[in-house]
DNA sequence: CACTGGGATATTGTTAACAAATGACATTAC
DNA sequence: GTAATGTCATTTGTTAACAATATCCCAGTG
């Protein structure tokens, strides 16, 4: 049994200000993405209940749009709904973070092999201004942890789009459960907040050649490069979050390639 | 833009009971349930609109628990929902079968992996009745189409639950739009309506051998295996489908294996 | 003739009240 | 003392009405 959810008690809130014109957003949408951060930044401890009731009342909202923002974050993989018992934090080990890379590492190698395959000049440009801005980052002095990992995100994300044919692993990659790896990097005692120079220039490489690979046509050299960023990526973030835990031996053990 | 939507107009609707008191489902859920078959029957046609006011009538119910549904069957990819523009029948070609079966060959081919590296002999020991239903069905003279399939699928989702620490893969791996592919099917002029014997023999003969390899350690063959089996699936359904299709050709360029 | 603008209509988003079910607690029987 | 059962409070599921938005149609204008 988890124990008795003892996460920080002040929650505070933005008003929301009652009816946001500009945005296309609905209300839902906005309350995942504020009730997202809130369970991301451990404001809310794993295995904590999430009552409707309060979250409606928290935002001064009804209990309509709080039912949308808790499907989206199940799908999101934050929380756990079970029927007429509500909403649950998913309390997620080591286990999984070197999980939620495998699965990443299956999925890009799949898709940079299709790029190789079938490699479409304009949609492989789009992704070159953001290498661009990744070799900025890791030329930097210290570029922000977040700025890196969304800079080295964004090219993955880049690479999924261009290959549009490739529509069921573009949704089931975006359906991962991203954040969550946040939530377990911030609840480490002490959260690194830059990468090692050394991993950034190794990374920014590793995609450009990533990069010729696909525009050559080789499928096997491409998906190797693709492995390698992603174990190298997933070794790096678990090395920092094993820095404060014991169970780094069994998290080790499950470890694939 | 599509065609202007012309399903069959009948659409039976089961009463649903008004109130189902043994089923510890909900609402949304039975109907998620009934209008996830009728979309897979083809009683709608891809790209329709699903009103959700059309829906609830039909079925006697408000307009709660219809919302619902369609969040459900979005998840399960047979929907797309766009922020106050409504639901929508997705559109799925030859392409995205052969995907379905990549993205499942990428991730059961890493589950196997896991099991082999940390094999849980008890675990694993739950897929053996699995696999012994599948002998006898490949065995018999000419089993359902749909029943081998179904037995195929209940192996590989007990080797999934056998390795219980990638939670990750196994969610992943159970909101792929699975049931996306028997629309596919049906949609075919001419369906087959059972699997080649031959193909029967080959394919228990594979999944055989791969709980072998999985029990010695051999993660490199368990791979290969896992891999192997679900490329010879895909071609074969995808041989059925392409009896009748055109476009076989640009499909098989997506092919990556 | 094409294009922009406004208004009518239909549909989704939101709200608040009602119904049903779960979990806990107390009571009772053995 | 233990276990089963009945009641009660809390919470989710459902309903129906209201508000806001997108779509469609049509008139007016360049």
């Amino acid at each position: 049994m988890p124990p008795a959810a003892t996460a920080t008690p002040e929650r505070a809130v933005k008003p929301l200000g009652r009816r946001a014109k500009a945005s296309t957003a609905t209300t839902g949408e906005q309350i995942a993405k504020q009730l997202g951060q809130a369970i991301l930044q451990g404001r809310y401890a794993p295995g904590e209940r999430v009552g409707e009731q309060a979250v409606a009342e928290m935002y001064c909202l009804s209990r309509g749009p709080v039912r949308d923002a808790l499907r989206i974050l199940e799908r999101q993989g934050l929380v756990e709904i079970r029927p007429r018992r509500g909403a649950y934090v998913v309390e997620l080990a080591l286990n999984d973070v070197a999980d939620i890379f495998n699965v990443r590492c299956a999925l890009l190698s799949l898709a940079v092999r299709y790029l190789a395959r079938n490699p479409d000049k304009s949609a492989l440009a789009q992704v070159d201004p953001r290498l661009e801005q990744l070799r900025r980052l890791a030329a930097q002095a210290q570029p922000s942890l977040l700025d890196f990992a969304q800079a080295t995100g964004r090219v993955a994300m880049g690479l999924l789009a261009a290959c549009a044919s490739a529509k069921v692993i573009q949704t089931t990659y975006r359906d991962l459960p991203h954040d969550a790896l946040w939530r377990m990097l911030w609840m480490t005692p002490q959260p690194p907040d830059y990468v090692r120079p050394a991993r950034r220039a190794d990374t920014f490489h590793d995609y450009a050649q990533l990069m010729v690979a696909i525009r050559a046509g080789q499928a096997d050299a491409a998906e190797t490069l693709m492995r390698k960023i992603m174990t190298d990526t997933r070794d790096e973030v678990l090395h920092y979050m094993t820095l404060s835990h014991t169970d780094a031996v069994d998290m080790f053990r499950q470890q694939v390639y």
